[in-house]
DNA sequence: GTCTATACAACGATAGAC
DNA sequence: GTCTATCGTTGTATAGAC
Protein backbone atom coordinates (compact mmCIF):
# COMPACT_ATOMS: atom_id res chain seq x y z
CA UNK A 1 0.00 0.00 0.00
CA UNK A 2 1.30 3.52 -1.14
CA UNK A 3 1.80 5.63 2.08
CA UNK A 4 -0.60 8.15 2.77
CA UNK A 5 1.65 11.17 2.44
CA UNK A 6 1.77 10.15 -1.70
CA UNK A 7 -1.88 11.83 -1.66
CA UNK A 8 -1.85 15.48 -3.59
CA UNK A 9 -4.39 16.54 -0.50
CA UNK A 10 -4.63 15.83 3.27
CA UNK A 11 -8.40 16.09 4.72
CA UNK A 12 -7.60 17.81 7.51
CA UNK A 13 -6.04 21.06 5.45
CA UNK A 14 -8.84 20.29 3.52
CA UNK A 15 -11.29 20.74 5.54
CA UNK A 16 -9.36 23.56 6.91
CA UNK A 17 -9.68 25.49 4.07
CA UNK A 18 -13.39 24.58 2.72
CA UNK A 19 -16.23 24.90 4.64
CA UNK A 20 -18.93 24.11 2.95
CA UNK A 21 -21.34 24.53 6.24
CA UNK A 22 -24.81 24.53 7.02
CA UNK A 23 -24.46 27.65 8.10
CA UNK A 24 -22.71 29.41 5.07
CA UNK A 25 -26.08 27.30 2.98
CA UNK A 26 -28.49 29.01 5.09
CA UNK A 27 -26.89 32.21 4.57
CA UNK A 28 -26.43 31.66 1.00
CA UNK A 29 -29.90 30.71 0.65
CA UNK A 30 -30.87 33.87 2.40
CA UNK A 31 -29.67 36.33 -0.28
CA UNK A 32 -30.39 34.22 -2.85
CA UNK A 33 -33.89 35.57 -1.66
CA UNK A 34 -35.63 32.58 -2.71
CA UNK A 35 -38.03 33.68 0.00
CA UNK A 36 -39.86 36.73 -0.10
CA UNK A 37 -37.99 38.60 2.52
CA UNK A 38 -40.98 38.20 4.78
CA UNK A 39 -37.75 38.03 7.70
CA UNK A 40 -36.35 41.45 8.12
CA UNK A 41 -33.23 40.68 10.50
CA UNK A 42 -30.83 38.73 8.24
CA UNK A 43 -28.86 36.97 11.19
CA UNK A 44 -32.63 35.51 12.59
CA UNK A 45 -33.65 34.37 9.62
CA UNK A 46 -30.01 33.14 8.54
CA UNK A 47 -30.11 30.90 12.50
CA UNK A 48 -33.55 29.17 11.83
CA UNK A 49 -33.10 28.88 8.12
CA UNK A 50 -29.76 26.54 9.21
CA UNK A 51 -32.26 24.77 11.86
CA UNK A 52 -34.69 24.06 9.32
CA UNK A 53 -32.03 22.89 7.13
CA UNK A 54 -30.20 20.64 9.77
CA UNK A 55 -33.43 19.18 10.76
CA UNK A 56 -34.33 18.18 7.24
CA UNK A 57 -30.89 16.28 6.61
CA UNK A 58 -31.56 14.64 9.85
CA UNK A 59 -34.74 13.71 9.46
CA UNK A 60 -34.54 12.43 5.54
CA UNK A 61 -31.79 9.94 6.24
CA UNK A 62 -34.08 7.84 8.38
CA UNK A 63 -37.13 7.43 6.37
CA UNK A 64 -36.55 9.96 3.57
CA UNK A 65 -37.56 13.47 2.74
CA UNK A 66 -41.29 12.20 1.68
CA UNK A 67 -42.18 10.26 4.31
CA UNK A 68 -41.21 13.43 7.15
CA UNK A 69 -44.08 15.37 8.45
CA UNK A 70 -43.93 19.00 9.03
CA UNK A 71 -44.85 18.30 12.36
CA UNK A 72 -41.67 16.21 12.75
CA UNK A 73 -39.53 19.19 11.47
CA UNK A 74 -41.27 21.67 13.33
CA UNK A 75 -40.20 19.90 16.43
CA UNK A 76 -36.90 18.70 15.41
CA UNK A 77 -35.72 22.40 14.41
CA UNK A 78 -37.79 23.65 17.59
CA UNK A 79 -40.20 25.85 15.80
CA UNK A 80 -43.85 26.34 15.24
CA UNK A 81 -45.75 25.38 12.10
CA UNK A 82 -47.00 28.30 11.57
CA UNK A 83 -43.36 29.58 12.01
CA UNK A 84 -41.94 27.21 9.55
CA UNK A 85 -43.83 28.50 6.96
CA UNK A 86 -42.08 32.15 6.88
CA UNK A 87 -39.54 30.32 5.44
CA UNK A 88 -41.16 28.11 2.58
CA UNK A 89 -44.78 28.03 0.76
CA UNK A 90 -45.06 24.36 0.77
CA UNK A 91 -42.93 21.79 1.74
CA UNK A 92 -41.78 21.21 -1.91
CA UNK A 93 -40.63 24.26 -1.91
CA UNK A 94 -38.54 23.77 0.82
CA UNK A 95 -36.80 20.10 -1.44
CA UNK A 96 -36.28 23.34 -4.33
CA UNK A 97 -34.53 25.55 -2.01
CA UNK A 98 -31.88 22.90 -0.66
CA UNK A 99 -31.77 21.64 -3.92
CA UNK A 100 -30.80 24.68 -6.03
CA UNK A 101 -28.79 25.99 -3.62
CA UNK A 102 -27.15 23.07 -1.86
CA UNK A 103 -25.85 21.41 -5.41
CA UNK A 104 -24.56 25.12 -6.80
CA UNK A 105 -22.76 25.52 -3.38
CA UNK A 106 -20.71 21.92 -3.80
CA UNK A 107 -20.28 22.29 -7.41
CA UNK A 108 -18.66 25.77 -7.05
CA UNK A 109 -16.00 24.98 -4.01
CA UNK A 110 -15.38 21.43 -6.52
CA UNK A 111 -14.57 24.02 -8.74
CA UNK A 112 -12.24 26.24 -6.83
CA UNK A 113 -10.29 23.31 -5.71
CA UNK A 114 -9.72 22.47 -9.18
CA UNK A 115 -8.18 25.59 -10.41
CA UNK A 116 -4.77 25.21 -8.76
CA UNK A 117 -3.61 22.10 -10.29
CA UNK A 118 -2.56 22.33 -13.76
CA UNK A 119 -0.52 19.21 -15.17
CA UNK A 120 -3.83 16.31 -15.71
CA UNK A 121 -2.22 13.96 -13.63
CA UNK A 122 -1.97 15.58 -10.45
CA UNK A 123 -5.40 17.58 -11.34
CA UNK A 124 -7.14 13.80 -11.64
CA UNK A 125 -5.61 13.02 -8.33
CA UNK A 126 -6.60 16.21 -6.72
CA UNK A 127 -10.12 15.99 -8.03
CA UNK A 128 -10.57 12.50 -6.58
CA UNK A 129 -9.33 13.87 -3.21
CA UNK A 130 -11.32 16.77 -3.16
CA UNK A 131 -14.31 14.96 -3.86
CA UNK A 132 -14.12 12.74 -1.59
CA UNK A 133 -13.09 15.20 1.35
CA UNK A 134 -16.30 16.81 0.21
CA UNK A 135 -18.45 14.35 0.88
CA UNK A 136 -16.79 13.49 4.05
CA UNK A 137 -16.94 16.79 5.92
CA UNK A 138 -20.83 16.88 4.66
CA UNK A 139 -22.00 13.43 4.48
CA UNK A 140 -25.71 14.23 4.90
CA UNK A 141 -25.39 16.57 2.18
CA UNK A 142 -24.69 14.29 -0.61
CA UNK A 143 -26.11 11.79 0.73
CA UNK A 144 -29.36 14.08 0.44
CA UNK A 145 -29.26 14.91 -2.99
CA UNK A 146 -28.77 11.15 -4.16
CA UNK A 147 -31.43 10.08 -2.39
CA UNK A 148 -34.07 12.88 -2.92
CA UNK A 149 -33.69 14.01 -6.37
CA UNK A 150 -36.93 11.77 -7.49
CA UNK A 151 -39.15 13.83 -5.09
CA UNK A 152 -38.18 17.62 -7.10
CA UNK A 153 -40.54 18.18 -10.16
CA UNK A 154 -39.55 16.90 -13.39
CA UNK A 155 -38.44 20.41 -14.40
CA UNK A 156 -36.21 20.28 -11.85
CA UNK A 157 -35.16 16.59 -11.57
CA UNK A 158 -33.62 17.61 -15.50
CA UNK A 159 -31.65 20.53 -13.53
CA UNK A 160 -30.18 18.54 -10.68
CA UNK A 161 -29.24 16.02 -13.42
CA UNK A 162 -27.57 18.52 -15.12
CA UNK A 163 -25.76 19.94 -12.17
CA UNK A 164 -24.58 16.36 -11.13
CA UNK A 165 -22.99 15.58 -14.77
CA UNK A 166 -21.41 18.23 -14.74
CA UNK A 167 -18.74 16.90 -11.88
CA UNK A 168 -19.15 13.89 -14.00
CA UNK A 169 -17.56 16.20 -17.47
CA UNK A 170 -15.04 17.78 -15.35
CA UNK A 171 -13.37 13.58 -14.58
CA UNK A 172 -14.05 13.60 -18.22
CA UNK A 173 -11.96 16.68 -19.21
CA UNK A 174 -9.20 15.79 -17.11
CA UNK A 175 -8.62 12.29 -18.36
CA UNK A 176 -9.15 14.18 -22.20
CA UNK A 177 -6.41 16.44 -21.57
CA UNK A 178 -4.14 13.75 -20.10
CA UNK A 179 -4.81 11.97 -22.98
CA UNK A 180 -3.69 14.70 -25.23
CA UNK A 181 -0.39 15.54 -23.43
CA UNK A 182 0.62 11.62 -23.75
CA UNK A 183 0.36 11.06 -19.50
CA UNK A 184 -2.88 8.90 -19.87
CA UNK A 185 -4.42 6.16 -22.16
CA UNK A 186 -7.67 6.23 -22.63
CA UNK A 187 -10.47 5.26 -25.16
CA UNK A 188 -13.16 6.24 -23.73
CA UNK A 189 -12.99 8.91 -20.75
CA UNK A 190 -16.28 9.56 -20.76
CA UNK A 191 -16.92 6.05 -19.66
CA UNK A 192 -13.93 6.02 -17.31
CA UNK A 193 -14.98 9.28 -15.76
CA UNK A 194 -18.12 7.55 -14.58
CA UNK A 195 -16.68 4.68 -13.14
CA UNK A 196 -14.80 7.07 -11.09
CA UNK A 197 -17.57 9.17 -9.88
CA UNK A 198 -19.08 5.42 -9.53
CA UNK A 199 -16.72 4.46 -6.66
CA UNK A 200 -16.65 8.32 -5.43
CA UNK A 201 -20.35 7.70 -4.83
CA UNK A 202 -19.66 4.60 -2.54
CA UNK A 203 -17.81 6.42 -0.18
CA UNK A 204 -21.41 8.10 0.95
CA UNK A 205 -23.64 6.20 0.17
CA UNK A 206 -22.49 2.99 1.79
CA UNK A 207 -20.51 5.04 4.77
CA UNK A 208 -22.12 2.59 7.73
CA UNK A 209 -19.81 0.06 5.99
CA UNK A 210 -16.72 1.96 5.37
CA UNK A 211 -17.18 3.16 9.38
CA UNK A 212 -17.42 -0.06 10.68
CA UNK A 213 -14.52 -1.59 9.09
CA UNK A 214 -12.88 1.42 10.31
CA UNK A 215 -11.53 2.31 6.76
CA UNK A 216 -10.38 6.34 6.75
CA UNK A 217 -11.28 8.40 3.68
CA UNK A 218 -7.72 8.76 3.17
CA UNK A 219 -6.84 5.16 2.92
CA UNK A 220 -10.17 5.08 0.48
CA UNK A 221 -8.70 7.67 -1.82
CA UNK A 222 -5.62 6.14 -1.64
CA UNK A 223 -7.24 2.72 -2.98
CA UNK A 224 -9.22 4.56 -6.02
CA UNK A 225 -6.25 6.44 -7.04
CA UNK A 226 -4.55 3.04 -6.97
CA UNK A 227 -7.28 1.05 -9.44
CA UNK A 228 -7.50 4.02 -11.49
CA UNK A 229 -4.43 5.98 -12.31
CA UNK A 230 -2.57 2.30 -13.15
CA UNK A 231 -5.23 1.87 -15.39
CA UNK A 232 -4.82 5.09 -17.03
CA UNK A 233 -1.23 5.28 -17.26
CA UNK A 234 -1.09 1.57 -19.02
CA UNK A 235 -1.61 1.08 -22.41
CA UNK A 236 -4.28 -1.64 -23.08
CA UNK A 237 -5.55 -3.96 -25.53
CA UNK A 238 -8.36 -5.34 -23.88
CA UNK A 239 -8.49 -7.07 -20.33
CA UNK A 240 -5.90 -10.34 -20.51
CA UNK A 241 -7.76 -13.72 -20.71
CA UNK A 242 -7.30 -16.18 -18.15
CA UNK A 243 -8.19 -19.59 -18.89
CA UNK B 1 -11.37 -2.36 -27.05
CA UNK B 2 -11.54 -6.06 -26.40
CA UNK B 3 -14.42 -8.19 -28.63
CA UNK B 4 -17.35 -8.66 -26.58
CA UNK B 5 -16.90 -12.46 -27.54
CA UNK B 6 -14.45 -12.62 -24.76
CA UNK B 7 -17.35 -12.41 -21.84
CA UNK B 8 -17.57 -15.33 -19.73
CA UNK B 9 -21.47 -14.79 -20.40
CA UNK B 10 -23.48 -13.58 -22.68
CA UNK B 11 -26.39 -11.50 -21.83
CA UNK B 12 -28.91 -13.56 -23.78
CA UNK B 13 -28.24 -16.74 -23.08
CA UNK B 14 -27.90 -15.81 -19.39
CA UNK B 15 -31.56 -14.36 -19.18
CA UNK B 16 -32.65 -17.13 -21.03
CA UNK B 17 -31.70 -19.49 -18.35
CA UNK B 18 -32.42 -17.24 -15.21
CA UNK B 19 -35.57 -16.02 -14.80
CA UNK B 20 -35.88 -13.90 -11.99
CA UNK B 21 -38.94 -12.84 -12.79
CA UNK B 22 -41.52 -11.49 -10.67
CA UNK B 23 -44.34 -14.16 -11.14
CA UNK B 24 -41.47 -16.20 -9.67
CA UNK B 25 -41.15 -14.14 -7.09
CA UNK B 26 -45.17 -14.29 -6.33
CA UNK B 27 -45.48 -17.91 -6.37
CA UNK B 28 -42.36 -18.07 -3.71
CA UNK B 29 -44.20 -15.56 -1.41
CA UNK B 30 -47.68 -17.77 -1.75
CA UNK B 31 -45.54 -20.56 -0.76
CA UNK B 32 -43.54 -18.84 1.70
CA UNK B 33 -46.64 -18.35 3.70
CA UNK B 34 -46.05 -15.18 4.35
CA UNK B 35 -49.81 -14.02 4.78
CA UNK B 36 -51.94 -16.93 6.43
CA UNK B 37 -53.83 -18.11 3.78
CA UNK B 38 -56.77 -16.11 3.48
CA UNK B 39 -56.71 -16.96 0.06
CA UNK B 40 -56.88 -20.47 -1.33
CA UNK B 41 -56.83 -21.04 -5.04
CA UNK B 42 -53.25 -21.07 -5.49
CA UNK B 43 -53.81 -19.26 -8.99
CA UNK B 44 -55.56 -16.51 -8.09
CA UNK B 45 -53.59 -15.77 -4.93
CA UNK B 46 -49.98 -15.58 -7.34
CA UNK B 47 -51.71 -13.56 -10.31
CA UNK B 48 -52.79 -11.24 -7.46
CA UNK B 49 -49.72 -10.92 -5.84
CA UNK B 50 -47.55 -10.26 -9.14
CA UNK B 51 -49.64 -7.64 -10.01
CA UNK B 52 -49.49 -5.98 -6.31
CA UNK B 53 -45.90 -6.54 -6.54
CA UNK B 54 -45.41 -5.11 -10.11
CA UNK B 55 -47.21 -2.02 -9.27
CA UNK B 56 -45.44 -0.86 -6.45
CA UNK B 57 -42.25 -1.40 -8.03
CA UNK B 58 -43.28 1.08 -10.86
CA UNK B 59 -45.17 3.42 -8.25
CA UNK B 60 -42.11 3.61 -6.02
CA UNK B 61 -39.91 4.24 -8.69
CA UNK B 62 -42.02 7.72 -9.34
CA UNK B 63 -41.36 9.15 -5.78
CA UNK B 64 -41.09 5.97 -3.62
CA UNK B 65 -42.67 3.74 -1.05
CA UNK B 66 -43.44 5.91 1.28
CA UNK B 67 -44.95 8.27 -0.93
CA UNK B 68 -46.59 5.50 -3.01
CA UNK B 69 -50.39 5.70 -1.03
CA UNK B 70 -52.38 2.76 -1.40
CA UNK B 71 -55.02 4.21 -3.10
CA UNK B 72 -52.41 4.99 -5.85
CA UNK B 73 -51.82 0.64 -5.28
CA UNK B 74 -54.98 -0.33 -5.46
CA UNK B 75 -55.46 1.99 -8.75
CA UNK B 76 -52.31 0.93 -10.47
CA UNK B 77 -52.76 -3.25 -9.32
CA UNK B 78 -56.68 -2.58 -10.51
CA UNK B 79 -57.78 -4.35 -6.95
CA UNK B 80 -59.45 -2.63 -4.13
CA UNK B 81 -58.14 -1.13 -1.43
CA UNK B 82 -60.28 -3.80 0.71
CA UNK B 83 -58.68 -6.47 -1.85
CA UNK B 84 -55.66 -5.61 -1.42
CA UNK B 85 -55.71 -6.02 2.30
CA UNK B 86 -55.85 -9.42 1.89
CA UNK B 87 -52.72 -9.75 0.67
CA UNK B 88 -51.00 -8.14 3.97
CA UNK B 89 -51.92 -6.65 7.17
CA UNK B 90 -50.13 -3.52 6.54
CA UNK B 91 -48.60 -1.46 4.99
CA UNK B 92 -45.48 -1.93 6.51
CA UNK B 93 -45.85 -5.11 6.19
CA UNK B 94 -46.13 -5.24 2.11
CA UNK B 95 -42.41 -3.82 2.12
CA UNK B 96 -41.20 -6.30 4.31
CA UNK B 97 -42.25 -9.30 2.50
CA UNK B 98 -41.01 -7.72 -0.92
CA UNK B 99 -37.67 -7.22 0.72
CA UNK B 100 -37.42 -10.95 2.45
CA UNK B 101 -38.35 -12.78 -0.43
CA UNK B 102 -36.96 -10.48 -3.39
CA UNK B 103 -33.25 -10.49 -1.67
CA UNK B 104 -32.98 -14.30 -0.76
CA UNK B 105 -34.01 -15.10 -4.64
CA UNK B 106 -31.52 -12.80 -5.61
CA UNK B 107 -28.86 -14.26 -4.18
CA UNK B 108 -29.79 -17.61 -3.93
CA UNK B 109 -29.82 -17.02 -8.17
CA UNK B 110 -26.28 -15.49 -8.20
CA UNK B 111 -24.87 -18.35 -6.09
CA UNK B 112 -26.32 -20.96 -8.57
CA UNK B 113 -24.47 -18.83 -11.29
CA UNK B 114 -21.09 -19.58 -9.77
CA UNK B 115 -20.92 -22.74 -9.33
CA UNK B 116 -20.08 -23.92 -12.84
CA UNK B 117 -17.07 -21.88 -12.25
CA UNK B 118 -14.42 -23.29 -10.71
CA UNK B 119 -11.10 -21.28 -11.67
CA UNK B 120 -11.00 -17.98 -9.52
CA UNK B 121 -10.36 -15.76 -12.65
CA UNK B 122 -12.86 -17.04 -14.66
CA UNK B 123 -14.87 -17.08 -11.59
CA UNK B 124 -14.22 -13.41 -10.67
CA UNK B 125 -15.03 -12.59 -14.55
CA UNK B 126 -18.69 -14.58 -14.39
CA UNK B 127 -19.37 -13.25 -11.22
CA UNK B 128 -19.07 -9.78 -12.32
CA UNK B 129 -20.97 -10.53 -15.33
CA UNK B 130 -23.61 -12.28 -13.94
CA UNK B 131 -24.48 -9.45 -11.36
CA UNK B 132 -24.42 -6.97 -13.92
CA UNK B 133 -26.78 -8.99 -16.06
CA UNK B 134 -29.00 -9.85 -13.12
CA UNK B 135 -29.62 -6.03 -12.40
CA UNK B 136 -30.25 -5.72 -16.41
CA UNK B 137 -32.87 -7.79 -15.91
CA UNK B 138 -34.35 -6.73 -13.36
CA UNK B 139 -33.57 -3.34 -12.61
CA UNK B 140 -36.83 -2.13 -10.43
CA UNK B 141 -36.45 -4.73 -7.91
CA UNK B 142 -32.38 -3.68 -7.43
CA UNK B 143 -33.56 -0.05 -7.35
CA UNK B 144 -36.13 -0.70 -5.04
CA UNK B 145 -33.46 -3.47 -2.72
CA UNK B 146 -30.94 0.06 -2.34
CA UNK B 147 -33.77 3.19 -2.51
CA UNK B 148 -35.95 1.46 0.61
CA UNK B 149 -34.61 -0.43 2.49
CA UNK B 150 -34.57 3.08 4.77
CA UNK B 151 -38.07 2.12 5.31
CA UNK B 152 -37.57 -1.10 7.34
CA UNK B 153 -37.33 -1.77 10.40
CA UNK B 154 -34.30 -1.57 12.38
CA UNK B 155 -34.54 -4.93 12.88
CA UNK B 156 -35.20 -6.08 9.34
CA UNK B 157 -32.56 -3.58 8.22
CA UNK B 158 -30.03 -5.35 10.08
CA UNK B 159 -31.38 -8.71 8.25
CA UNK B 160 -31.03 -6.42 4.71
CA UNK B 161 -27.98 -5.04 5.10
CA UNK B 162 -26.18 -8.66 5.97
CA UNK B 163 -27.41 -10.18 2.79
CA UNK B 164 -26.77 -7.28 0.97
CA UNK B 165 -22.98 -7.39 2.07
CA UNK B 166 -22.86 -11.60 1.81
CA UNK B 167 -22.35 -10.73 -2.29
CA UNK B 168 -19.80 -8.53 -1.74
CA UNK B 169 -17.84 -11.08 0.55
CA UNK B 170 -18.43 -13.76 -2.62
CA UNK B 171 -16.52 -11.74 -4.39
CA UNK B 172 -13.54 -11.22 -1.89
CA UNK B 173 -13.26 -14.80 -1.35
CA UNK B 174 -13.28 -15.11 -5.16
CA UNK B 175 -10.53 -12.84 -4.60
CA UNK B 176 -8.75 -14.43 -1.88
CA UNK B 177 -8.93 -17.79 -3.82
CA UNK B 178 -7.36 -16.29 -6.90
CA UNK B 179 -4.28 -14.78 -4.44
CA UNK B 180 -3.90 -18.19 -2.90
CA UNK B 181 -3.78 -20.24 -6.66
CA UNK B 182 -1.33 -16.70 -7.51
CA UNK B 183 -3.51 -15.94 -10.47
CA UNK B 184 -4.20 -12.29 -8.83
CA UNK B 185 -2.33 -10.12 -6.60
CA UNK B 186 -4.22 -8.18 -3.93
CA UNK B 187 -3.71 -6.85 -0.37
CA UNK B 188 -6.93 -5.81 0.84
CA UNK B 189 -9.90 -8.61 -0.96
CA UNK B 190 -12.66 -6.89 1.00
CA UNK B 191 -11.44 -3.65 0.23
CA UNK B 192 -11.33 -4.67 -4.03
CA UNK B 193 -14.76 -6.30 -3.38
CA UNK B 194 -16.28 -3.17 -2.36
CA UNK B 195 -14.82 -1.31 -5.14
CA UNK B 196 -16.38 -3.72 -7.37
CA UNK B 197 -19.83 -3.63 -6.20
CA UNK B 198 -19.57 0.26 -6.32
CA UNK B 199 -19.27 -0.41 -10.10
CA UNK B 200 -21.49 -2.63 -10.42
CA UNK B 201 -24.30 -0.60 -8.78
CA UNK B 202 -24.15 2.09 -10.62
CA UNK B 203 -25.40 0.09 -13.73
CA UNK B 204 -28.85 0.03 -12.04
CA UNK B 205 -28.58 3.28 -9.69
CA UNK B 206 -27.90 5.41 -12.88
CA UNK B 207 -29.44 3.67 -15.56
CA UNK B 208 -30.92 6.63 -17.30
CA UNK B 209 -27.55 7.95 -17.89
CA UNK B 210 -26.12 4.60 -19.77
CA UNK B 211 -29.39 4.42 -21.30
CA UNK B 212 -29.05 7.70 -22.72
CA UNK B 213 -25.60 7.56 -23.63
CA UNK B 214 -26.65 3.88 -25.63
CA UNK B 215 -24.08 1.95 -23.37
CA UNK B 216 -24.75 -1.79 -23.39
CA UNK B 217 -24.76 -4.19 -20.15
CA UNK B 218 -22.20 -6.12 -22.29
CA UNK B 219 -20.44 -3.03 -23.00
CA UNK B 220 -20.94 -2.13 -19.21
CA UNK B 221 -19.52 -5.69 -18.36
CA UNK B 222 -16.25 -4.77 -20.62
CA UNK B 223 -15.53 -1.80 -19.25
CA UNK B 224 -15.32 -2.93 -15.60
CA UNK B 225 -13.62 -6.31 -16.31
CA UNK B 226 -11.09 -4.01 -18.08
CA UNK B 227 -10.43 -1.93 -14.68
CA UNK B 228 -10.50 -4.42 -12.66
CA UNK B 229 -8.78 -7.47 -13.78
CA UNK B 230 -5.45 -6.01 -14.91
CA UNK B 231 -5.69 -4.12 -11.41
CA UNK B 232 -5.43 -7.72 -9.83
CA UNK B 233 -3.25 -9.43 -12.22
CA UNK B 234 0.22 -7.59 -12.00
CA UNK B 235 1.85 -6.87 -8.75
CA UNK B 236 2.17 -3.37 -7.68
CA UNK B 237 3.50 -1.15 -4.95
CA UNK B 238 1.63 2.09 -4.98
CA UNK B 239 0.55 3.86 -7.48
CA UNK B 240 3.30 5.86 -9.74
CA UNK B 241 3.91 9.61 -8.97
CA UNK B 242 3.43 11.49 -11.62
CA UNK B 243 5.13 14.94 -11.12
C1' DG C 1 -42.69 37.87 13.77
C1' DT C 2 -44.03 33.95 16.11
C1' DC C 3 -47.32 30.82 18.16
C1' DT C 4 -51.84 28.47 18.99
C1' DA C 5 -55.75 26.67 17.19
C1' DT C 6 -57.87 24.85 13.54
C1' DA C 7 -59.41 23.81 8.55
C1' DC C 8 -59.85 20.36 5.40
C1' DA C 9 -57.89 16.90 2.39
C1' DA C 10 -55.71 12.47 2.22
C1' DC C 11 -53.96 8.76 4.71
C1' DG C 12 -54.01 3.64 6.36
C1' DA C 13 -57.12 0.45 7.79
C1' DT C 14 -61.72 -2.08 8.51
C1' DA C 15 -66.57 -3.52 8.93
C1' DG C 16 -70.33 -5.18 6.57
C1' DA C 17 -72.87 -5.85 2.11
C1' DC C 18 -72.87 -8.91 -1.59
C1' DG D 1 -63.26 -13.35 -1.94
C1' DT D 2 -63.98 -8.93 -3.29
C1' DC D 3 -66.07 -4.36 -3.16
C1' DT D 4 -68.23 -0.13 -1.12
C1' DA D 5 -68.61 2.86 2.48
C1' DT D 6 -66.69 4.72 6.30
C1' DC D 7 -63.77 5.02 10.58
C1' DG D 8 -60.24 7.60 13.19
C1' DT D 9 -55.72 9.58 12.35
C1' DT D 10 -52.41 12.28 10.39
C1' DG D 11 -50.99 15.16 6.67
C1' DT D 12 -50.18 20.10 4.78
C1' DA D 13 -51.41 24.56 5.21
C1' DT D 14 -53.46 28.88 7.26
C1' DA D 15 -56.14 32.36 10.00
C1' DG D 16 -56.09 35.04 13.90
C1' DA D 17 -54.29 35.93 18.72
C1' DC D 18 -50.47 38.11 20.89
Amino acid sequence: MPALAELPLRFREFSAEHPLSTARLARQIYHDRLFQGRIKKEEKAVANLERIIRAVLRLSQKQGFSAMSLRDLSREAEMSMGGLYAYFDSKEELLRMIFERGQRTVLEIFDELMISFSEAGAKLQAAICAHLYLSEAFPKIFYFFFMEAKGLTHEDQRRSIVLEQSTELIFASIIEEGVQTGVFHCENPLMTAAMIKALLQDWYLKRYKYVRRKISVEHYATQVLNLVIPYLKQHRSGYSSIS
